[in-house]
DNA sequence: CTGCTTGCAAAGTGTTTGCAGGCCC
DNA sequence: GGGCCTGCAAACACTTTGCAAGCAG
């Protein structure tokens, strides 16, 4: 509870802070819908799609259009401060890039294509993948980028009372 | 050119023919428009989105809805004989199942994020990540319904005059 | 004949674009 | 103050749904 200590790594200020600087380096503008979605994707555990990106920025910010958002969201990936995923069918998730967080890995993901759950798995999943498609195809894969889908064991051993998404 | 030898694997015969073979065997029925998006696919080199194969349909059998497409698509998928798969931000991409064609490997595909080429890859490249989820988090990856996305190197290397899609 | 499949039209969802006004730098 | 960002409305692409008619089994 002590407010001099939101963090337990005060080394690593604010990723907020961080990218509203690298927004500046890149002669680009900090708006209040920018520092918004970057505040709400820095306190958000996850994934985070555009819309429910809109719901919790308009918490904190009202009157934020829902077309700021998605314009908001590719500015910021376009910068390298955000980066988007696609999870099976549905709208595009995001989260903020590894780099403001101090992580070397980003986050990894898998979704059951049967009852639509989704786990973090181990960040080095695919460092063996990354480096034989640099090797064998020169394609840089982009981790964070990637979606694994599949079915959880719950899924697969035949179990049908899950709902189907 | 021999017309008694079109493949060069005779033992197999017709994947179209195995299909419609398993859809009776699931009590589903068999109609021209679902007949027609097993030819297009298994006649198709690598992906086709809906709407390419909608095309393709109907220069076989005129007349066949857009909407069919999609419910062919679906049911086919359900039964197992079509495999989707999500590629970028576009439309969902469908190929037949690698149980139709022999292939004991789906196909696997990367993408650039920037210029949108699709690249085949080795198809056994992700069978060690599909064992490490297996043993690491009991989850059984769909290899076919995986879109791996990055860079290739020509755009990797700062080329800009990539048409950006 | 029974009811799964289809055609058609319309709605739905997620995302993008054009334009005028507003705010950051 | 110049021009990037935003709000608003509309368009957009892809996909789904409701209903009546049609064809497979």
């Amino acid at each position: 509870m002590d407010p001099a200590a939101p963090h337990p790594t005060p080394s690593r200020p604010d990723p907020v802070e961080e990218a509203v600087r690298r927004i500046r380096a890149h002669g680009e503008r900090v708006t209040v819908a920018r520092t918004a979605v970057l505040r709400v994707l820095a306190d958000a555990g996850s994934y985070l799609t555009a819309d429910q990106t809109f719901v919790r920025v308009n918490r904190a910010a009202p009157g934020v259009h829902r077309t700021t958002i998605y314009r908001a969201l590719d500015a910021l990936e376009r910068l390298g401060l955000v980066v988007q995923t696609r999870m099976g069918q549905d709208a595009a998730a995001y989260q903020l890039s590894p780099s403001l967080l101090g992580a070397t890995e980003p986050r990894l993901h898998v979704i059951c294509r049967t009852c639509g759950r989704v786990d973090e798995v181990a960040a080095d999943l695919l460092a063996d993948v990354a480096q034989r498609l640099a090797a064998e195809n020169q394609f840089t894969l982009d981790p964070t980028a990637v979606a694994l889908t599949g079915q959880c064991t719950h899924c697969a051993t035949g179990n049908r009372s899950n709902s189907p998404r």
